[in-house]
DNA sequence: CTTGCGGTGTTATAACATATCATTTAGACG
DNA sequence: CGTCTAAATGATATGTTATAACACCGCAAG
């Protein structure tokens, strides 16, 4: 119900103060829809919150689940019109390997992000896909396609998890 | 029902000799089967053959659909055991995006496909996504992450789209 | 023959996503 | 302040994608 308050919460896959992480990303957004006249409502404020808490890939239903404990919003449009806000707005991104969701780490910066996803914890990092971007954009050219978009996702296993296989 | 003759039908997003393209990719896919002991049974050929014929991703109940229609299988699970066996052995490819799948254009290659998709005709061309990958697997290094296998997909317009959209 | 394994048939259900229409709310405007 | 409008939410229903689970069958090794 509320965050969660251990100072070395794994982000992605690195250790980080947790409880700041989450409140700064909120008032960050908070700041960000503001400024751009954007309406950061009560369901779209908690399910950014939702995803910051667990700084994982979530399920839609698994976001509407925790939205409906408090009463926000009890059918699948409710978390997907929420979810949709903050992917096209930049405060979250959608994982198509994973059919999920996660909370941006660049927030404000105008990136394309590439995801390592942890095929046994399901953790997800984000980086950038800069140099990916490049390499397609003019591969795709020779053909007359035109990139608007670009996904780059990793899968494979964290540090963690590999450690934990060879003990 | 019988696979299209058109010899400038397009693959990927250029034109070239359709039927002997299906024939061929079919003729390599069963004798790879037979040197590498695998079991190329009638539904996974002629699951390869629907994707080969129509040459854009199609989903599993699509692919279903035809199947169905030969009584090759009646329920999901056969589409998707063909289509699992077409993936895990590199003759088709899924197309994450789309949640879709399509036959390789590169078989026996040992590659990493990436896909070109137009938004508007959903056609889809593969090429290569070698520097994209060297690139994520440097940058996850940084955190002990493995990588395993890389997913690269642009989402944009083909020429074709573009044109008849400006006429 | 018989035993095991891979492939298939079949049922049921899980998981993910959207169309549609009614209702409420926030803000713009006169 | 009222009233109009557009955006957001509520609610119902349904569509789409994917898998779990178990039964059965055929083939080939032993
Ligand atoms: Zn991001
Ligand atoms: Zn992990
Ligand atoms: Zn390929
Ligand atoms: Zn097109």
């Amino acid at each position: 119900m509320e965050p969660q308050r251990h100072p070395t919460e794994p982000v992605g896959f690195a250790r980080h103060d947790h409880s700041h992480c989450v409140e700064d990303a909120l008032a960050a957004a908070e700041a960000r829809c503001l400024y751009e006249g954007l309406r950061f409502t009560p369901v779209r404020r908690r399910a950014l919150e939702i995803l910051l808490e667990r700084h994982r890939a979530m399920g839609a239903y698994e976001v509407l689940e925790r939205l409906q404990a408090e009463g926000l919003g009890a059918q699948p449009p409710a978390a997907y019109r929420a979810l949709d806000f903050l992917v096209a707005n930049g405060f979250a991104h959608r994982v198509e390997r994973l059919n999920a969701f996660v909370a941006c780490n660049h927030p404000g910066e105008d990136h394309i992000p590439a995801f390592l996803i942890c095929r046994s914890c399901n953790r997800v990092a984000e980086t950038v896909a800069l140099p990916a971007r490049a390499q397609l954009v003019s591969a795709a050219a020779a053909s007359g396609f035109e990139v608007e978009r670009v996904l780059v996702e990793a899968e494979g296993r964290c540090a963690a998890c590999r450690q934990s296989d060879s003990e």
